[in-house]
DNA sequence: GCTTGCGAATGGTTAGACCATTAGTAAAAT
DNA sequence: ATTTTACTAATGGTCTAACCATTCGCAAGC
């Protein structure tokens, strides 16, 4: 009939306090909190659960503190490195499994692509023009620009995120990649053959986006990476 | 040419340790921490420190802190509810917008359900069948029900991210789900039509997964996020 | 055998002090 | 007049020592 009395410790209540005030706006992005000796004051508690509370709020990435004179709390803009570091956390914990990032990005490509020729300017064809001949250096560089090609390709996804304009594909994709890297280090059977392969489909997506075709651009993108997945399972095996 | 010596404040140095000791498996899931009060000896440092250490390692989801005589740190089994947490700030930051939102659910829905048309078992068949029994109950009960009918037809959808056995998915969808209710109540012109139309996709998903056509559950998928979001746009305008 | 109450171990909180870092300012050197 | 240096004060970082609050187990009493 009647809940349990919710016992908040004293330093959640501090960091739910301060959390409400940077969500509705009150505390903006870059404005400064008061310092420690006297925000214990207004909370009403001691300097070391205060501090435990604000190390909880720097944790979730929502401030950054300081040291010094003029330092103190920060509110920061909002982020997704928390995000991604969380992210990272769970594969390293394999919570995550490589299957998984691959299925996962494998249904987000393609909504990235279609969004990006969507959305595509003449700056953004410009770009990626210039990425590309980037990665073709690279491929004539041969062996020793393999690193550096797969580093472009992943800068040629991440702008095509970016032009999608939707924060969520960006802040997801930024995690995604990031961590799905050392992995294709490792298991992807690189080799030329391989390598010219990616790049073909690079170009394609480009064409297609550049175009403004969004379906396409989904159709290739979604091809493009199921194929890589492919080929990835058949060196687990 | 130096790199500027990194000035550890000894909480991190303590987090770094202990979380170092999760990831390699020296501390196991489940396994307890000293007290604090031996902790602190072992690290060398004040209560307070490693207090601030501990809460860290806590909002990060790896450890649980509980009281009483037998309680103290334990090591959590590694899950995504952070991740979900991060994400859900990041949407209640406005940093992603309501657009944002469908147009990424509209890129992950037909991924999920593809998936779980493939891994779908006879159990999975039974919970579906039960839940759109369910939600039909709902229709019939009025405009009362409508309210519990959505709510219905979240389940459904986190019981198939649920049945694609990708962590990724769940914890994503999880958090976008949960944000995005509040949206869909507020901005959807629901009417009884409307309800039906979504009862009847429902229906037409549910039948594809459960006969393990997973191009058509895609497809089906899709094509009913895209609608939804094609009339709340409309709502707007 | 069950209940009650006490004791001990553990996290939660407090108070006050001192150390470390840094921005600004005033003094000194050029 | 400009640059360098040194000092000052404000702020976060850390430490110590104590007490409060919660919980489990055990022993006494019913």
């Amino acid at each position: 009939m009647f809940k349990t009395v919710k016992q908040n410790r004293a330093y959640q209540d501090v960091v739910e306090q301060i959390q409400e005030a940077i969500m509705d706006g009150s505390l903006a992005p870059g404005r400064q909190l008061p310092a420690e000796r006297e925000l214990k004051e207004q909370f009403g508690v001691s300097r070391g659960t205060l501090r435990e509370a604000l190390r909880v709020l720097e944790q979730k990435g929502l401030i950054e503190i300081r040291t010094g004179v003029a330092g103190g709390s920060i509110v920061r803009e909002a982020h997704s490195e928390t995000l991604s570091e969380n992210l990272a956390l769970l594969i390293r914990n394999r919570v995550v499994s490589l299957q998984d990032l691959a299925e996962f990005r494998e249904g987000m490509d393609g909504g990235v692509a279609a969004l990006a020729a969507k959305r595509c300017t003449e700056e953004d064809r410009v770009a990626l023009q210039s990425l590309l001949a980037e990665a073709e250096t690279h491929i004539k560089e041969g062996r020793k620009g393999w690193d550096l090609f797969v580093r472009t390709d992943e800068q040629i996804h991440m702008l095509l995120a970016r032009m999608s304009g939707n924060q969520l594909y960006i802040a997801v994709l930024t995690s995604v990649y990031h961590n799905i890297h050392s992995y294709y280090e490792n298991y992807l059977p690189w080799s030329k053959a391989l390598i010219q392969e990616n790049y073909l489909d690079l170009c394609n997506i480009v064409e297609a986006v550049s175009a403004a075709d969004a379906d396409k651009a989904r159709e290739i993108s979604q091809s493009h990476v199921r194929r890589f997945n492919a080929y990835m399972e058949g060196k687990q095996a």
